[in-house]
DNA sequence: ATTCCATATTCGAATAATTGAATACACAAC
DNA sequence: GTTGTGTATTCAATTATTCGAATATGGAAT
């Protein structure tokens, strides 16, 4: 019983790192609004009501982990999000009313699994 | 400039609620695994190799976010996922590797959307 | 160069998240 | 009852996150 065991660290590691990063309904309003169209630190700090600094930090953090960037036009400094079909993805995932399992089916599969391991050995169901 | 102006607040408070239950590397390993077929503490502690008070506490925070869910099947007690479709869309949306918005047209559409918002008064771009 | 404006960073305080260890609880089997 | 087994909870220590305030930076315009 080594972390050899243990799939896909690396993998879960990563997909943390971006969740982390959205976990935010700040950071998320904020990516709602680079969704629409890119936009400053002001426009953003005076659509969310949400103060200068605090746009910024979390722009910052939003950047560090590679949901946005930006660049500049003149003297405006303009935020985008780098891969939109990823966080359209997310936000329609989370908008939309998912079916709950049905419980029975649970039942019955987890004694499936159950029956399975018991007959292989005394692997913990 | 209130707080009216700040949209959708709720559902971002709560998508961020669940994103944030989300966000952690052994919090997805157990999504994960859960998502094969509906398993015991021990099983799951036994395959991620992480301790069982630790695996214990990682699934009430999944339970108490509406995530998880668990039953009794005589002296076992299983976990499964409430709403498989959302964690699998998930997962599967992080799995995915999402094309780079093109920085031109990022470009182009922020000069656009500047253009737009100065014809009509002087709000931030 | 100085001023102005937008943005970034630093700092400190408060709060929250994470984890191991120990312990408590539940309940079946004896 | 007691024992055993699986699971949950509590506690304490550490680490991380969040945010306002203040300050710093950077670039354009004067």
């Amino acid at each position: 019983m080594t972390s050899e065991n243990r799939p896909d660290q690396t993998r879960f590691d990563s997909h943390a790192d971006i969740l982390k990063a959205l976990a935010h309904p700040v950071r998320l309003m904020i990516i709602d609004q680079l969704l629409l169209n890119p936009k400053c630190v002001m426009a953003i700090h005076e659509i969310l009501d949400v103060r200068q600094s605090n746009i910024s930090q979390h722009l910052s953090i939003l950047r560090n982990s590679g949901i946005v960037a930006s660049d500049s036009d003149g003297s405006y400094r303009y935020y985008y999000v780098r891969r939109p079909g990823l966080l359209k993805a997310v936000l329609e995932t989370l908008d939309t009313d998912w079916p709950e399992t049905d419980i029975e089916e649970v039942r019955k599969k987890f004694k499936k699994a159950l029956n399975k391991n018991q007959k292989k050995q005394g692997i913990n169901p």
